[in-house]
DNA sequence: GCCATTAATTAGCCATGGCTATACCTTTTG
DNA sequence: CAAAAGGTATAGCCATGGCTAATTAATGGC
């Protein structure tokens, strides 16, 4: 007897994915922004990640330790954060992304600053097929 | 002279944002969800509310307990939870949202089903432009 | 009307991601 | 090369949002 009166699994699922999604964001964020910092400033200090995610030094350590554990950078005290291999092919992943959904907003008429906002708490949310989508309407010789 | 050297401001507001929505993203979903247990059973349980969000009913108190504090909905022990006249406008807000971003999507050529999951995650963070830009181009004679 | 069942709350724990204050190491500078 | 300055890390706090276990309240059956 199927107790699907109450719909228990695809909603459950619906928002415990989101929930998972969020919990990915932080690191992507993370991650992305290193990447940033490396090529712009040749390294990633502590202090500049913090500076950037608008978070104070100390928060900004707990996050860096966090993505250590996960394997995705390393970090020599003082000396700054690098991303591993699977951190710097996740950066470039997640930048990718980024600029995809940003074009995207752009193209359906979204002005620029705002298509930047909202993308930010999008980006994290978007499936691979959704995303795909994204990118055929962006790179389609639309206007 | 000015630290814009780091961009501060910028991205540290833009980080912050997504942030702060997704700190209002779990009470929309509670509002949106209890708006839609009382129109199909006439009443939102603790249970069913569980159940829905796929959490254990002492979570889903808890966060009813905050629902009630932020005045968006009042629940009587053992009788079930009542949205106020705010929490009833954000609930249909938020409903009307949702279903905008999904139509949106399946008309750029997402599956229903991903668009609906996708929707999920995204929906809390769409600006008002941005959503005005979807609503346009699903009320428009696309297909 | 009492007892069992079911529903809801309370208590108490965990992890995450914020914060401030403080301590510590490095670097720079006098 | 010692002292000051600056960047990092640690300690310890808070709120949120999960959980399980245990308690309390209400309902329904006998």
């Amino acid at each position: 007897m199927p107790d699907t009166f109450l719909d228990k699994d695809k909603p459950a699922n619906r928002f415990a994915r989101a929930r998972d999604a969020q919990s990915a964001a932080l690191l992507e964020d993370y991650v992305e922004m290193i990447g940033d910092l490396i090529e712009d400033l040749g390294e990633a200090r502590v202090a500049d990640i913090a500076v950037r995610m608008g978070v104070s030094q100390p928060t900004a350590t707990k996050s860096i330790a966090r993505l250590k554990r996960e394997g995705l950078a390393t970090s020599r005290p003082y000396r700054g954060v690098f991303l591993t291999e699977e951190g710097a092919a996740l950066a470039t992943r997640v930048r990718a992304r980024h600029r995809t959904i940003v074009e995207f907003l752009i193209k359906m008429g979204v002005p620029e600053e705002i298509a930047e906002l909202d993308a930010e708490g999008i980006e994290h949310h978007v499936s691979q097929v959704t995303l795909s989508v994204f990118e055929t309407i962006v790179a389609g010789k639309g206007d």
